[in-house]
DNA sequence: GATTACAGTTAGCCGTTGCTAACTAAAGTA
DNA sequence: TACTTTAGTTAGCAACGGCTAACTGTAATC
Protein backbone atom coordinates (compact mmCIF):
# COMPACT_ATOMS: atom_id res chain seq x y z
CA UNK A 1 0.00 0.00 0.00
CA UNK A 2 1.18 3.29 -0.83
CA UNK A 3 2.26 5.64 2.26
CA UNK A 4 -0.02 8.63 2.73
CA UNK A 5 1.96 11.91 3.35
CA UNK A 6 2.28 11.60 7.14
CA UNK A 7 3.75 7.72 6.70
CA UNK A 8 6.53 9.44 3.93
CA UNK A 9 7.48 11.84 7.01
CA UNK A 10 8.26 9.33 9.30
CA UNK A 11 9.89 7.29 6.81
CA UNK A 12 12.22 10.00 6.02
CA UNK A 13 12.76 10.93 9.86
CA UNK A 14 13.77 6.78 10.52
CA UNK A 15 16.20 7.45 7.02
CA UNK A 16 18.14 10.38 8.59
CA UNK A 17 18.37 9.07 12.00
CA UNK A 18 20.01 5.36 10.89
CA UNK A 19 22.16 7.58 8.47
CA UNK A 20 23.54 8.96 11.92
CA UNK A 21 23.47 6.15 14.99
CA UNK A 22 22.12 2.84 13.30
CA UNK A 23 20.50 1.46 16.53
CA UNK A 24 17.46 3.98 16.44
CA UNK A 25 14.29 3.02 18.20
CA UNK A 26 10.50 4.76 18.06
CA UNK A 27 11.48 6.70 20.94
CA UNK A 28 14.41 8.88 18.89
CA UNK A 29 11.59 9.43 16.23
CA UNK A 30 9.47 10.77 19.06
CA UNK A 31 12.39 12.97 19.54
CA UNK A 32 13.08 13.47 16.23
CA UNK A 33 9.46 14.32 15.47
CA UNK A 34 8.70 16.15 18.23
CA UNK A 35 5.59 13.52 18.21
CA UNK A 36 3.85 11.70 21.38
CA UNK A 37 4.73 8.00 21.82
CA UNK A 38 1.76 6.81 20.74
CA UNK A 39 1.21 8.92 17.64
CA UNK A 40 4.51 7.10 16.73
CA UNK A 41 3.87 3.51 17.77
CA UNK A 42 0.91 3.53 15.69
CA UNK A 43 2.83 4.77 12.56
CA UNK A 44 5.27 2.05 13.11
CA UNK A 45 3.04 -0.28 13.05
CA UNK A 46 1.71 0.71 10.10
CA UNK A 47 4.96 0.96 7.84
CA UNK A 48 5.92 -2.23 9.46
CA UNK A 49 2.61 -3.96 8.32
CA UNK A 50 3.32 -2.23 5.10
CA UNK A 51 6.90 -3.84 5.21
CA UNK A 52 8.78 -0.43 5.13
CA UNK A 53 10.19 -1.33 8.13
CA UNK A 54 11.04 -3.88 10.49
CA UNK A 55 11.13 -3.85 14.47
CA UNK A 56 13.22 -6.59 16.41
CA UNK A 57 12.36 -7.72 20.06
CA UNK A 58 14.43 -4.79 21.14
CA UNK A 59 12.30 -2.52 19.32
CA UNK A 60 15.40 -1.59 17.31
CA UNK A 61 14.08 -0.35 14.02
CA UNK A 62 15.59 -0.89 10.53
CA UNK A 63 14.36 -0.16 7.12
CA UNK A 64 13.40 -2.81 4.80
CA UNK A 65 14.94 -2.97 0.65
CA UNK A 66 11.47 -1.26 -0.19
CA UNK A 67 11.70 0.63 2.49
CA UNK A 68 15.19 2.26 1.94
CA UNK A 69 14.33 2.61 -1.39
CA UNK A 70 11.56 4.73 -0.67
CA UNK A 71 13.70 6.74 1.70
CA UNK A 72 16.36 7.23 -0.73
CA UNK A 73 14.34 8.91 -3.33
CA UNK A 74 12.44 10.85 -0.35
CA UNK A 75 15.37 11.94 0.97
CA UNK A 76 17.50 13.23 -2.35
CA UNK A 77 13.88 14.95 -3.58
CA UNK A 78 14.67 16.88 -0.16
CA UNK A 79 17.74 17.57 -0.85
CA UNK A 80 17.59 18.60 -4.21
CA UNK A 81 14.44 20.98 -3.27
CA UNK A 82 16.05 22.52 -0.24
CA UNK A 83 19.59 22.54 -1.95
CA UNK A 84 17.73 24.67 -4.50
CA UNK A 85 15.80 26.99 -2.38
CA UNK A 86 18.73 27.50 -1.17
CA UNK A 87 20.49 28.53 -3.91
CA UNK A 88 17.93 31.13 -4.69
CA UNK A 89 18.50 33.30 -1.48
CA UNK A 90 16.12 31.18 1.00
CA UNK A 91 16.97 30.94 4.47
CA UNK A 92 18.05 27.56 5.33
CA UNK A 93 15.63 26.89 7.62
CA UNK A 94 12.68 27.90 5.30
CA UNK A 95 14.59 26.13 2.71
CA UNK A 96 14.47 23.10 4.75
CA UNK A 97 10.84 23.74 6.12
CA UNK A 98 9.66 23.84 2.48
CA UNK A 99 11.32 21.56 0.87
CA UNK A 100 9.83 19.03 3.78
CA UNK A 101 6.47 19.84 2.36
CA UNK A 102 6.83 19.74 -1.11
CA UNK A 103 8.88 16.71 -1.61
CA UNK A 104 5.47 15.00 -0.79
CA UNK A 105 3.10 16.39 -2.76
CA UNK A 106 5.57 17.09 -6.27
CA UNK A 107 5.14 14.41 -8.88
CA UNK A 108 8.17 12.63 -10.26
CA UNK A 109 7.98 14.30 -13.71
CA UNK A 110 8.04 17.66 -12.03
CA UNK A 111 10.74 17.05 -9.76
CA UNK A 112 12.87 15.70 -12.55
CA UNK A 113 12.36 18.75 -14.37
CA UNK A 114 13.29 20.56 -11.79
CA UNK A 115 15.94 18.91 -10.44
CA UNK A 116 17.48 18.94 -14.38
CA UNK A 117 16.99 22.71 -15.00
CA UNK A 118 18.98 23.11 -11.05
CA UNK A 119 22.02 20.82 -12.15
CA UNK A 120 21.87 23.10 -15.93
CA UNK A 121 21.55 26.56 -13.49
CA UNK A 122 24.17 25.45 -10.88
CA UNK A 123 27.43 25.43 -13.70
CA UNK B 1 -8.94 32.42 11.19
CA UNK B 2 -6.17 31.53 9.04
CA UNK B 3 -7.64 28.65 6.14
CA UNK B 4 -6.76 25.24 6.42
CA UNK B 5 -5.63 23.69 2.92
CA UNK B 6 -9.09 22.68 1.25
CA UNK B 7 -10.39 25.88 2.48
CA UNK B 8 -7.55 27.97 0.26
CA UNK B 9 -8.73 25.04 -2.73
CA UNK B 10 -12.30 26.26 -2.09
CA UNK B 11 -11.08 29.73 -2.49
CA UNK B 12 -9.45 29.76 -5.71
CA UNK B 13 -12.26 27.78 -6.99
CA UNK B 14 -14.21 30.35 -6.09
CA UNK B 15 -12.23 32.86 -7.42
CA UNK B 16 -11.29 31.22 -10.76
CA UNK B 17 -15.64 30.78 -11.39
CA UNK B 18 -16.14 34.82 -10.57
CA UNK B 19 -13.44 35.42 -13.13
CA UNK B 20 -15.76 34.03 -15.61
CA UNK B 21 -19.33 33.70 -15.09
CA UNK B 22 -19.63 36.43 -12.15
CA UNK B 23 -23.15 35.02 -10.71
CA UNK B 24 -21.69 31.40 -9.19
CA UNK B 25 -23.14 29.60 -5.99
CA UNK B 26 -22.08 26.28 -4.45
CA UNK B 27 -23.45 24.22 -7.27
CA UNK B 28 -20.89 25.75 -9.76
CA UNK B 29 -18.24 24.82 -6.96
CA UNK B 30 -19.42 21.15 -6.76
CA UNK B 31 -19.34 21.03 -10.62
CA UNK B 32 -15.56 22.52 -10.49
CA UNK B 33 -13.86 20.56 -8.00
CA UNK B 34 -16.40 17.46 -8.17
CA UNK B 35 -17.42 17.70 -4.99
CA UNK B 36 -20.22 16.65 -3.22
CA UNK B 37 -23.42 19.19 -2.22
CA UNK B 38 -23.08 18.39 1.65
CA UNK B 39 -19.02 19.02 1.71
CA UNK B 40 -19.63 22.09 -0.38
CA UNK B 41 -22.53 23.80 1.60
CA UNK B 42 -20.05 23.36 4.80
CA UNK B 43 -17.20 24.42 3.23
CA UNK B 44 -18.70 27.90 2.00
CA UNK B 45 -19.90 28.26 5.49
CA UNK B 46 -16.72 28.53 7.20
CA UNK B 47 -15.99 30.62 4.82
CA UNK B 48 -18.91 32.64 4.96
CA UNK B 49 -18.06 32.76 9.26
CA UNK B 50 -14.25 33.80 8.27
CA UNK B 51 -15.18 36.54 6.32
CA UNK B 52 -13.84 35.55 3.25
CA UNK B 53 -16.99 35.58 1.44
CA UNK B 54 -20.52 36.52 1.79
CA UNK B 55 -23.68 34.36 0.25
CA UNK B 56 -27.08 36.66 -0.98
CA UNK B 57 -30.70 35.47 -0.21
CA UNK B 58 -30.38 33.93 -3.44
CA UNK B 59 -27.64 31.76 -2.84
CA UNK B 60 -25.10 33.43 -5.22
CA UNK B 61 -21.34 34.26 -3.69
CA UNK B 62 -18.99 37.47 -3.70
CA UNK B 63 -15.74 37.22 -2.31
CA UNK B 64 -15.09 39.45 0.31
CA UNK B 65 -12.04 42.40 0.22
CA UNK B 66 -10.08 40.18 2.63
CA UNK B 67 -11.45 37.27 0.28
CA UNK B 68 -10.10 38.83 -3.22
CA UNK B 69 -7.05 39.72 -1.53
CA UNK B 70 -6.03 35.90 -0.87
CA UNK B 71 -7.49 34.21 -3.34
CA UNK B 72 -5.40 36.64 -5.94
CA UNK B 73 -2.59 35.87 -3.98
CA UNK B 74 -3.15 32.45 -4.14
CA UNK B 75 -4.28 32.25 -8.22
CA UNK B 76 -0.73 34.09 -8.71
CA UNK B 77 1.17 31.02 -6.53
CA UNK B 78 -0.64 28.54 -8.78
CA UNK B 79 -0.29 30.89 -12.18
CA UNK B 80 3.22 31.21 -11.62
CA UNK B 81 4.16 27.68 -10.24
CA UNK B 82 2.32 26.19 -13.45
CA UNK B 83 4.12 28.44 -15.75
CA UNK B 84 7.52 27.75 -14.31
CA UNK B 85 7.21 23.56 -14.36
CA UNK B 86 5.49 24.06 -18.01
CA UNK B 87 8.84 26.08 -18.94
CA UNK B 88 10.86 23.17 -17.56
CA UNK B 89 9.44 21.30 -19.84
CA UNK B 90 6.42 19.52 -17.52
CA UNK B 91 3.16 18.87 -19.62
CA UNK B 92 0.44 21.02 -18.76
CA UNK B 93 -2.03 18.53 -16.98
CA UNK B 94 0.88 17.64 -14.18
CA UNK B 95 1.82 21.24 -13.90
CA UNK B 96 -1.25 22.46 -13.28
CA UNK B 97 -2.29 19.37 -10.39
CA UNK B 98 1.90 19.79 -9.14
CA UNK B 99 1.22 23.86 -8.81
CA UNK B 100 -1.97 22.89 -7.02
CA UNK B 101 -0.35 21.33 -4.17
CA UNK B 102 2.67 23.02 -3.82
CA UNK B 103 1.26 26.36 -3.66
CA UNK B 104 -0.74 25.70 -0.51
CA UNK B 105 2.60 24.71 0.82
CA UNK B 106 5.13 26.91 0.07
CA UNK B 107 6.19 29.66 2.02
CA UNK B 108 5.75 33.12 0.74
CA UNK B 109 9.82 33.84 1.41
CA UNK B 110 10.63 30.65 -0.98
CA UNK B 111 8.03 31.48 -3.57
CA UNK B 112 9.33 35.20 -3.81
CA UNK B 113 12.42 33.93 -4.41
CA UNK B 114 11.02 30.92 -6.92
CA UNK B 115 9.11 33.51 -8.47
CA UNK B 116 12.22 35.90 -8.89
CA UNK B 117 14.21 33.54 -10.84
CA UNK B 118 11.77 32.68 -12.70
CA UNK B 119 11.14 35.99 -14.32
CA UNK B 120 15.04 35.97 -14.30
CA UNK B 121 15.29 32.82 -16.00
CA UNK B 122 12.79 33.71 -19.01
CA UNK B 123 14.92 36.78 -20.23
C1' DG C 1 13.77 -6.54 47.43
C1' DA C 2 11.18 -2.23 46.51
C1' DT C 3 10.91 1.69 43.88
C1' DT C 4 11.67 4.52 40.01
C1' DA C 5 12.62 5.46 35.21
C1' DC C 6 12.09 4.38 30.52
C1' DA C 7 10.01 2.40 26.22
C1' DG C 8 6.11 0.94 24.19
C1' DT C 9 1.07 -0.17 23.69
C1' DT C 10 -4.00 0.28 24.17
C1' DA C 11 -8.11 2.87 24.41
C1' DG C 12 -10.26 6.59 23.13
C1' DC C 13 -10.78 11.90 22.07
C1' DC C 14 -10.70 15.62 18.60
C1' DG C 15 -10.43 18.34 14.24
C1' DT C 16 -10.30 18.16 9.20
C1' DT C 17 -12.46 16.82 5.17
C1' DG C 18 -14.30 13.72 2.14
C1' DC C 19 -18.92 10.92 1.70
C1' DT C 20 -24.28 9.17 1.53
C1' DA C 21 -29.08 9.42 2.93
C1' DA C 22 -32.70 12.09 3.58
C1' DC C 23 -34.87 16.29 4.23
C1' DT C 24 -36.66 21.33 2.89
C1' DA C 25 -37.91 24.87 -0.10
C1' DA C 26 -38.36 27.13 -4.38
C1' DA C 27 -39.08 26.98 -9.34
C1' DG C 28 -40.50 24.80 -13.58
C1' DT C 29 -43.90 21.95 -15.96
C1' DA C 30 -47.80 18.80 -17.29
C1' DT D 1 -53.25 22.00 -9.02
C1' DA D 2 -49.94 18.24 -8.70
C1' DC D 3 -45.58 16.45 -9.86
C1' DT D 4 -40.74 16.92 -10.83
C1' DT D 5 -36.45 19.10 -10.89
C1' DT D 6 -32.96 21.85 -8.68
C1' DA D 7 -30.26 23.91 -4.82
C1' DG D 8 -29.08 23.69 -0.38
C1' DT D 9 -29.02 21.83 4.45
C1' DT D 10 -28.86 18.48 8.30
C1' DA D 11 -27.35 14.30 10.38
C1' DG D 12 -24.16 11.18 10.67
C1' DC D 13 -20.22 7.93 8.88
C1' DA D 14 -15.22 7.08 7.80
C1' DA D 15 -10.22 7.76 7.26
C1' DC D 16 -6.25 10.27 8.68
C1' DG D 17 -3.29 11.85 12.08
C1' DG D 18 -2.37 14.47 15.92
C1' DC D 19 -3.29 14.07 21.22
C1' DT D 20 -3.77 12.43 26.61
C1' DA D 21 -4.51 8.96 30.13
C1' DA D 22 -3.38 4.86 31.71
C1' DC D 23 -1.48 0.48 31.30
C1' DT D 24 2.55 -3.24 30.71
C1' DG D 25 7.10 -4.80 31.06
C1' DT D 26 11.92 -4.28 31.60
C1' DA D 27 16.04 -2.00 33.39
C1' DA D 28 18.28 0.78 36.71
C1' DT D 29 18.83 2.45 41.32
C1' DC D 30 18.32 2.97 46.30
Amino acid sequence: MALHESGQMYMEAIYVLTQKSKNIRSIDVCAYLGYSKPSVSRAIGILKGDEYITVDSDGYISLTEKGKLFAIQLYERHTVLSNMLMALGVDEETATEDACRIEHVISDKSFAAVKEHFLHYKK
